[in-house]
DNA sequence: ATGAGGGCATAAGCTGGGTTTATGAGCGAG
DNA sequence: CTCGCTCATAAACCCAGCTTATGCCCTCAT
């Protein structure tokens, strides 16, 4: 009953992001801004009045603690700061537009012009992409997403709860045609503080394969690939049920990792995983669009096929 | 709840995104829902009470459509749709991280040990994700930023106003030591619609120089590097005065343009942008950290120098 | 000069989403 | 069989942010 649950110190460095980054309406109104140069032309794109705008601005700026935008008679324009704040800005919201486009696709299960099946990987990675692309060209395609394993996806298309279908993996399932539209790649990775992680000669296959890793389950893609590259000699530290937690994992240092490409593009990025050269272990495997032996893909499904091709 | 509000019928398409998508805490809460596997758990973690935390999982899934976590009295597991989501969902919490990390930095001009300058293109792209990632290393390291042109950085170097600075360009400016940290390349990108899209052949100097492009206005670096690639050649079809106006008029399908590969990178992942492949142009240029001559960089700054180092 | 128009700031009042507190119900373990 | 964990529901409440209604400032055109 005493409120001390909360300690009442320093919340310095941990007070949850939400409450020092604007929401996303606020970061959308400053895009406005930026774009018509006016609080007022852009509280009439977004839907609200001037004062409204101008007060979400003004707080947005106490928040941040800059100057966001000039004022004048005659307009705003960005401060310098203003300009950063924007860019950054823009990459949160178009990871919204990633996430809208996706969670579209899964809510519209059924009646939907185009049904797409695909796997874990490609749905969590590429296929919203795909999706914003999609709607830039053709707006009016409604799709609808359905994910699983290679076999999962093989099976909605035979039964024609699918159109077209997308699987990362060595073979192509029976009875299905294929078009290989990207490759992905396993790599192994560390935590910057790992020895490996500064490493310059290339691991060998046997040093990989005593080495305990933070793998995913058995039975997963990604096991199956690396077993299978090793000679089923994987040794595994930890066995986590997710590819969100084996990154978090591998993050916090607390060993090796081997994981798509596609999955820690971001870490890598930041640096907050280094990546391990290795040698002489196949880790790479083809991405595919399937479809049903001999039913070329038509229509909304040949729009989505062709912008898949790098 | 039928409500007759936009005259038009069809509410397809923009509802602007911040109705449609979930806001950054319930975002977090559903990370925290995926990692802790229990909805009292994440909100004792996120400092929120149980009901609430329940409550707000709840409207995310009326919000989206589908049912994101799996109830059970013995905890909360996330579905197949949950889990995809949670993905997405990462992705935008990370790019609220990365804007977290620049604003602070922009922030804290004053009184931090150590005080960044960097050019405009380094502060937009690759700075927040640095100091993420220094963040993660070395919490406590307060860092600030101030953004500019070369030039500029140099001043604030030596007049002792920024302990480390970073720019992109063909030359160190003078009194200033500089190592070479990665390489940033000029590329020219057309919409998926623009014939330049589909071509295979590389463009030659020529061709490239005779045909008007969507430009930043003279005397910006992307401008002055291609000039010089081209021997002063560049013809323009519209001059813009931001990278940001020149991206989205050149997704618009306006004409092609040329752009820094960091500034696109999103855009061609999304294929709302295409790469054309082109021949003979020098587009390269380095990316530098620089620091006063004599004066290598030590704590602070020689960490975060050591992390950009691919 | 001088008035018209566009642009931003301030003030006051209201609405509703999200929160807390309080309670109940299902399931598993000791 | 009871304790301890989980989640759901209900009712009261609070505050953030919106709208409406102004006013001031600047510029441009007459």
């Amino acid at each position: 009953m005493s409120e001390a649950e909360r300690p009442g110190g320093r919340r310095e460095g941990t007070g949850s992001l939400a409450h020092r980054v604007p929401d996303l309406a606020a970061l959308e109104l400053l895009l406005a801004v930026a774009r018509l140069g006016s609080l007022g032309a852009a509280a009439r794109e977004v839907g609200i009045t001037q004062p409204a705008a101008s007060s979400r601005v003004r707080s947005m700026e106490r928040q941040l603690g800059v100057a966001l935008v000039d004022r004048s008679p005659r307009g705003s324009r960005l401060t310098d700061a203003g300009v950063l704040v924007t860019d950054w800005a823009r990459r949160v919201v178009e990871a919204a537009a990633a996430f809208d486009a996706g969670a579209r696709a899964l809510r519209d299960r059924r009646d939907s012009r185009l049904r797409v099946a695909a796997s874990m990987t490609i749905a969590e990675y590429l296929l919203p992409g795909w999706l914003l692309a999609l709607h830039a060209e053709r707006p009016d395609t409604a799709v609808s997403l359905l994910a699983g394993n290679s076999a999962k996806v093989a099976e909605l298309l035979l039964s024609g709860e699918a159109d077209l279908g997308f699987v990362e993996g060595l073979s192509v399932p029976a009875g299905l045609d294929a078009v290989v539209i990207g490759r992905d790649r396993l790599i192994v990775v560390a935590a910057p503080g790992h020895p490996w992680a500064r490493r310059r000669r290339p691991l060998s296959p046997e040093e990989l394969g005593r080495t305990p890793l933070i793998l995913r389950e058995r039975g997963s893609g990604t096991r199956q690939v690396l077993d299978a590259a090793l000679g089923g000699l994987a040794r595994p530290l930890i066995e986590l049920s997710s590819t969100t937690a084996v990154k978090a994992s591998a993050v916090s240092g607390a060993g090796p990792s081997v994981l798509s490409e596609l999955a820690v593009r971001e870490e890598l990025a930041s640096r907050r995983l280094v990546a391990v050269p290795v040698e002489g272990v196949p880790l790479r495997r083809d991405l595919r669009a399937v479809w049903p032996k001999g039913h070329r893909p038509t229509g909304p499904a040949r729009d989505l096929l062709s912008l898949t091709r790098a």
